[in-house]
DNA sequence: CTCAGTGCAAAAGCTTTGCATAATA
DNA sequence: TATTATGCAAAGCTTTTGCACTGAG
């Protein structure tokens, strides 16, 4: 058994679990999301899964992915301003380093929630269920 | 001399210090962005600012807040996934906290990056220049 | 067989741009 | 007076929605 079979399978696992439909379109934008390497906007994954279903619509892609960001099984995270991008939801919790030269996205894990709840008054009497850290700079080569 | 007065002064001089003309209405819309509390997004800004000046235009709106953004003299932030708020730079680091119950906006300040260029790897050779935080969740009365 | 999901096209935001006019330096 | 900035209208993008059709359960 491939690795993508394995990994189709679970989506479609973790589709039904749900109630929804499980199906192919679904299952192709989550394969697509994850093999992406993470940081894909909407139209990149469009135009990557029609090469396997050139039907699929731009509008299922959005459907797609309100929904499973409702499943929480994808994140959408906001490194550039024009418009966003997805990934799978990792378990920890991670941060994005965007290169304003090279535009590169450095991918970092710290637990910010945790230390930001500890150390700041304004935070330590709310419960919080998510952040996103962007810090734009230079990496070595741009700099 | 009102504090207003004076703040329309200094934003005069700081639009002459880099050869832009000092128009009315970026002066407006800066005063708009500074008296507004931080977190107005262009259209409240056009919408406020034009209680003054009725005939200002939405595109002057978003074209003073590409130049503002290029002089440093207004942030652009990101905490709504849908379009951006703005406020004028701050001296300090600072970040927001925003609750997904009421909506309302929480800021905190915190040495973010210093602290990840300190003790994330991938953050060491980089040069941070710029960092925003989002974190949500719920605020002590939605909770 | 039913109802959730899809494709297509059209609409709905937010943001940018072209061009003639107005205002600044 | 020479540009730069503005207003208006139109265009450009990304994202959402209506509706008839398709396909999963």
């Amino acid at each position: 058994m491939t690795s993508k079979t394995k990994s189709l399978e679970s989506d479609r696992r973790a589709l039904n679990v749900t109630g929804l439909r499980a199906t192919s379109q679904r299952a192709l934008i989550l394969e697509v999301i994850r093999r992406g390497g993470g940081h894909l906007d909407a139209d990149e994954i469009h135009l990557r899964a029609r090469e396997k279903q050139p039907r699929l619509s731009l509008s299922t892609v959005y459907r797609t992915l309100q929904t499973l960001k409702k499943l929480d099984l994808v994140e959408e995270v906001h490194f550039n301003e024009a418009h966003h991008h997805y990934e799978v939801k990792p378990l920890a919790e991670h941060h994005h380093l965007v290169c304003l030269g090279c535009g590169r996205v450095v991918e970092f894990q710290y637990s910010l929630a945790r230390l930001v709840k500890r150390n700041v008054t304004e935070a330590k009497d709310f419960e919080i269920t998510g952040s996103e850290v962007r810090m734009t700079g230079y990496c070595p080569k741009c700099r």
